[in-house]
DNA sequence: ACCTAAAGTGAATCTACAG
DNA sequence: CCTGTAGATTCACTTTAGG
């Protein structure tokens, strides 16, 4: 396995250098994808269409119309040609990864039982299969089934072989000490986060949340990587990699959702060394994970934090640590070790400004509590 | 759909009353299902082999012991066989299903890909795919991956246009009045619920959770269905089935477990039907026509009704049509014209003035209901 | 400006039955 | 098979409107 320290060991060849490095490119990408050189990039995610087959309208019961996916990216004539097209995609796309990289999928279960079985006859080897669990989905308007919660991402290897890259520590920091799991609690893309067209409606019918993307790039790419999305839409994974300081290549056929991602990756602005440094040591603790407050975007990677007094101040790093005065670990530590104290609780020790106030983070933490509470309830029968 | 109340509209055919009902019945499950007659049982539930790595046992549909191989070429020869076998047990069960008859597949990333796919390829249609979340998975002690915290089931009806059973309004009132989501928490099944052998060991490598089949039988069966389950193991499902009050058929190969399974079902008791009911909703309510609340004289011809915000108003009309506003039609059909939506439900919009307030022509039709099942149910004398 | 109420919205395979 | 109609059905969150 590649970890942090050795992922340097694989050298990067000559066909690496002439990759389109940080650019779009129009086509479709099973075309695009044979014209790249073979075994050049290290990650690859695909979004691809979900061949969802709705018949007629839906309308909520207030009797207003739901926006449904009817572009005609999404239609195929029958699972048979959404198979073969899906067969050639993971093929071309298996060519071009490198011996060790690693592919992410997402899809529903109109189509990604069948994007798995190819997955797994193409001869990539699955390493998990994640559930995004939606904190605020769409409920099923006419009772007849259960409110579809979820979708499922599938991360796999070029083969079985493979040392892929999984920055275990990373992520167990993103989770505040406790293994990462497969199921992923995070609210779908809305609010300022959602791309808008010239008339306000939505840009793209199925932008995916930056949080998602941030959790992908952080547990399985390093900085320097080639991520390479297939099906690019609005750009989340070109713009959540470029702020990780990862490269992207983008292939979209849609000359409007290109011209969306180009204006949106103008914007985006690549984080410092010192924010994109990812723990490597060990730690532990409870409940709420810091990460998630970064995740969800409640706090930017880079933002500095301040003890009430001002006396001291942190950085915030992309996987939910601190970084201040040269001292890295998690806001308890780095709040212990700046008062040369034998403990600190970092939820209440730290704040953030806004609008010239000073917030304790915990204000952030209790947020998400609020949200957990309202879409966890376990129930032992 | 079929509903609570309407769930004996299908006869139970003769075959049905041949049916092993509450038995265990031994044998491999493809020539046990074969003797089955068919369109015979409401739900089928499956936990089969998951296919781990190829590494473990595996047998072809004929019993025979398939080879298992770590080699790359070889791989593919392991998926054929593990479908080949999936396609014939999913072809077996669709057989003897009831046309408006579902089913319930769990497994995880190994093998649940190629199920799912061999179950649309065999005409089955997913309703919807269900994650069980657990709260005390097991970690990953390598730190390698994610811990796989869940597993998936798959629900799919016979055919697109079964009728399949949903008992909406009853997994509401198990998730607290709100509408229950695609994805579950519940602990994995240990301490006493948990089945050893005579050495204190696991009596099953795989034995499920009484709560995760409780759900599914609460949520997919009416009391007095017959439930299936192709591979029993250790017999949850027939304990959930025979406690909930519905009928069930096991098969299970293994002498060991058959005989684990039969003491298991002998100590549990079957609730009393006050225990079994169920909410339903106003589906399985008989249909009022709005011309009976004229007939019985609980509303005039000539009366207005009006709309809560009296914005619109109609007149009764003696057929129990109405009109307003040179618009006539049924309460449906005038109030959605009047409100120029495409639907309206004419029973909770439209109001009468009694006493100086507004009243729902609902009200109404609940009156008349209480008195149909007044007249239905006899009275001691 | 600030608080509250109302409206809008999200990858959705979303009805049952009489005639 | 078809068509037409009765009539049942929503959660979490954001944005806008109104006071």
């Amino acid at each position: 396995m590649k970890t942090e320290s050795t992922r340097r060991a694989e050298p990067r060849g000559l066909a690496s250098r002439e990759l389109p490095l940080n650019q779009i490119l129009a086509g479709d990408c099973i075309e695009v994808m044979n014209s790249l050189p073979e075994s050049s990039v290290d990650l690859i995610f695909a979004d691809p269409p979900y061949n969802l087959q709705l018949k007629g309208d839906l309308h909520r019961p207030d009797n207003s119309k739901v926006d449904a996916v009817d572009d005609h990216w999404d239609q195929f004539t029958g699972f048979a040609a959404y198979d073969q097209f899906t067969r050639e995609w993971l093929a071309a796309a298996r060519r071009i990864l490198k011996p060790n990289g690693a592919i992410w999928v997402i899809g529903s279960y109109h189509n990604i039982f069948r994007v798995g079985a190819s997955l797994q006859d193409a001869g990539y080897w699955i390493l998990n299969d994640v559930i995004w669990r939606k904190s605020n989905p769409m409920p099923n308007f006419r009772g007849k089934r259960l409110t579809n919660a979820h979708e499922t991402m599938i991360w796999a290897s070029k083969s079985e072989n493979s040392k892929y890259t999984f920055n275990y520590e990373a992520l167990k920091s993103l989770n505040e000490g406790i293994q990462m799991r497969s199921d992923w609690v995070l609210p779908i893309c809305t609010g300022g986060e959602r791309l808008k067209d010239d008339k306000g409606d939505k840009a793209h019918p199925t932008q995916k949340p930056e949080s998602l993307l941030h959790r992908i790039l952080i547990g399985s790419t390093n900085p320097g990587d080639v991520v390479l999305d297939l099906f690019f839409g609005t750009g989340t994974t070109g713009a959540v990699a470029k702020m990780l300081g990862r490269d992207f290549i983008g292939i979209e056929r849609e000359e409007a959702y290109r011209e969306i991602a180009t204006k949106r990756l103008e914007r985006v602005r690549r984080l410092d060394a010192g924010a994109l440094a990812t723990t490597t040591g060990k730690r532990a603790e409870p409940r709420v994970p810091f990460g998630q407050v970064v995740e969800r975007g409640m706090l930017r990677p880079g933002e500095e934090l301040y003890s009430l007094d001002s006396r001291h101040k942190a950085k915030v790093r992309a996987d939910g640590s601190l970084i201040g005065n040269d001292v890295k670990g998690s806001i308890h530590q780095v709040g212990a070790a700046l008062q040369r104290a034998p403990s600190c609780n970092g939820w209440t020790y730290w704040h953030f400004r806004r609008e010239g106030r000073m917030v304790p983070i915990d204000t952030l933490r209790q947020q998400i509590r609020a949200e957990m509470q309202a879409e966890d309830t376990p129930r032992p029968n």
